[in-house]
DNA sequence: TTGTAAGCGTTATCAT
DNA sequence: ATGATAACGCTTACAA
């Protein structure tokens, strides 16, 4: 138990110099030290095996070389990606990654962004966080929070849509669920039903405006009774597809919007557990494209957002702030709508042909 | 820049008291503390906004209350479903996680192993490692490094097969294979093909083994021509798929044996994109359990291991070690076999009736 | 080029 | 019950 680790003094004694030589070589540091000296110092390190002790370089320093990231839950696809490049970027530029899931609850949250800040993360990235709410006494505690953080000299970086004060990367969530619903019509659907994501998370929202939009623009008045409650998981997706399957005939709709790819998996599952047929009886969409989108039967059409891109971005941009480097505080990350066989046009489709 | 965090010393000055005293009721010691004084100082650190130094706490302390998790790819839901259930426990003990993507490489496992040593990381759950391989130089390392790990005290647990000198909790590979195998041979199958996992990982050896102790025991010579290679991921069960339709109608098997799920998937959707039916012309099972598996078209045979309480059961084993509770060195944890609509017996095969 | 010593923020030991 | 002080292991002025 008693862990003997040798320290920096140890190395020093062994080697017959000062502790600050031997640290100014164990450090890397710019330095001068005799080409005799510098050996003799890392023979005796070796020797001992001795381990420089981060914790304590870290409290001088006054930085961890930590970085963490802040997702939903990491066992969901897309945050896990997110997470990997996160991770990697930070990996390669000699930080170490904390992994926190906040299930999307503000007191879960701000106590990560405590002990985050107990701990000196150098940066903190957030995502699947971001609520319309402010009404909650915890967000302006986060806000707080986060300035405090900032104040201290760590970099937040945003990689999902919030309204606090810091840079952020954001998919363009409004953009591509716009064109896809463009597409949709384009098919020559007009009774489109979306299902939402958790109430007031925003890029939910921005999605759903992005929907409403490119119905508006197309004349259609966006029907309110399409709107089918869903929380980004495979299970609400399910408990949509019960709903859609109550509905009488003529109010079903021809397509729906699922507001991530997740619940379009549960959708698509669902309703083929009530004798739906997929594409033939309704088109489907989801958003983030996951990797099984185009795995699953028939395949998805989806907006695809590069996750593990979106993630070394996050990661990348903290770095940069912490160098002082001069980033824009507000990005866009493109999304791309990937065409697939889950969306069939209108013409095509079983509730047409019903009607004809 | 010039981050003036607040020490204890500015808190103790504030509250008119020692530093000591001051500490004393900020670390929530049991030392007694007169309530008029803690109620100074709890004010004074509460009007300076103190947050304390968890990297003092922890240089002082000789432990950082930090866990760690090695896994293969946390893009690889998989290993995201164990991460999530070793950070679960972790918080709720007060721990911070950090994730390492180790790409199955020793190389970055060793690096990691390095760092995690300079962080004085207290717990650390392996999980996708384990190579057959001990020629490799790294291997000899990294056992060598994970005795001084935990010489320094901190806790060890393996996820994955290893052979290494460490506690572990093993999903049982060998018995889900050999139950997998049984039950196709239940349905009549004989001639199951095998799509293997990375070479020399062991995890993928023991399922290949509980795979050809089934067939062995039921007189089925297993047949190495049956063998195909992959590699954990849906590209490698793609290239299988590509191989197993270049074969000759007569030499095709009636099932395959995919060695995770994720090989399973792009099995499928290769075999399709070749113009296959599922399950009539081959049945497909794999293994994990993924929460897609039940998603995809047919849904996926498979043995279900709960990751995520198997990722809770190793960061557990970490605390219990860390308090020198004795738990058994060597834990098995259970595989059951899920069977769902991707395996179907052979007499309903298409390949069973063309022969006829 | 090398060494001395102060200090990073805590906590624990020993006095008082 | 409270306080002074010495660590924990490292880096970095400042001296030599």
């Amino acid at each position: 138990m008693t862990s003997e680790s040798p320290s920096i003094v140890d190395v020093a004694k062994r080697a017959g110099v000062s502790v600050a030589t031997a640290s100014r070589v164990m450090s890397g540091s710019t330095y001068p030290v005799s080409e005799g000296t510098r050996e003799r110092v890392l023979l005796a390190a070796r020797e001992l095996r001795y381990v420089p002790n981060s914790l304590a370089r870290s409290l001088k320093a006054q930085r961890s070389k930590l970085i963490a990231v802040l997702v939903g839950d990491n066992a969901d696809p897309y945050f896990a990606q997110v997470a990997r490049g996160v991770e990697e970027v930070a990996n390669s530029h000699g930080y170490l990654t904390i992994i926190c899931n906040t299930e999307r609850d503000p007191i879960r949250e701000l106590s990560y962004l405590q002990t985050l800040q107990d701990y000196r993360a150098d940066g903190i990235v957030f995502t699947g966080s971001g609520s319309d709410e402010t009404s909650v006494p915890e967000q302006l505690e986060i806000d707080d929070m986060i300035e405090k953080i900032q104040r201290r000299g760590a970099a937040i970086v945003m990689l999902s849509p919030h309204n606090l004060q810091a840079p952020s990367i954001q998919p363009d969530n409004l953009g591509g669920a716009y064109e896809l619903t463009r597409y949709l019509i384009e098919l020559g659907h007009t009774r489109i039903a979306f299902v939402t994501g958790p109430a007031s998370v925003t890029v939910a929202n921005q999605r759903l405006q992005g929907y409403r939009q490119a119905l508006t623009e197309s004349g259609i008045t966006p029907d309110d009774t399409l709107l089918f409650p869903g929380n980004f998981t495979q299970a609400g997706g399910e408990r949509a597809a019960a709903m859609l399957n109550q509905l009488p005939r003529e109010k079903r709709p021809s397509a729906v919007f699922a507001c991530n790819d997740e619940t379009a998996f549960g959708l698509m599952y669902g309703l083929r557990q009530h004798g739906w047929r997929l594409p033939e009886d309704i088109s489907i969409c989801g958003f983030g494209n996951l990797p099984m989108a185009r795995m699953v039967t028939p395949a998805l059409t989806t907006a695809n957002i590069s996750l593990r891109e979106l993630g070394r971005a996050g990661a990348q941009k903290i770095l940069a702030l912490l160098q002082h480097q001069d980033t824009s505080a507000q990005e866009t990350f493109p999304t791309t709508i990937v065409k697939r066989a889950s969306t069939i046009p209108f013409a095509h489709a079983t509730s047409n042909i019903d009607e004809k």
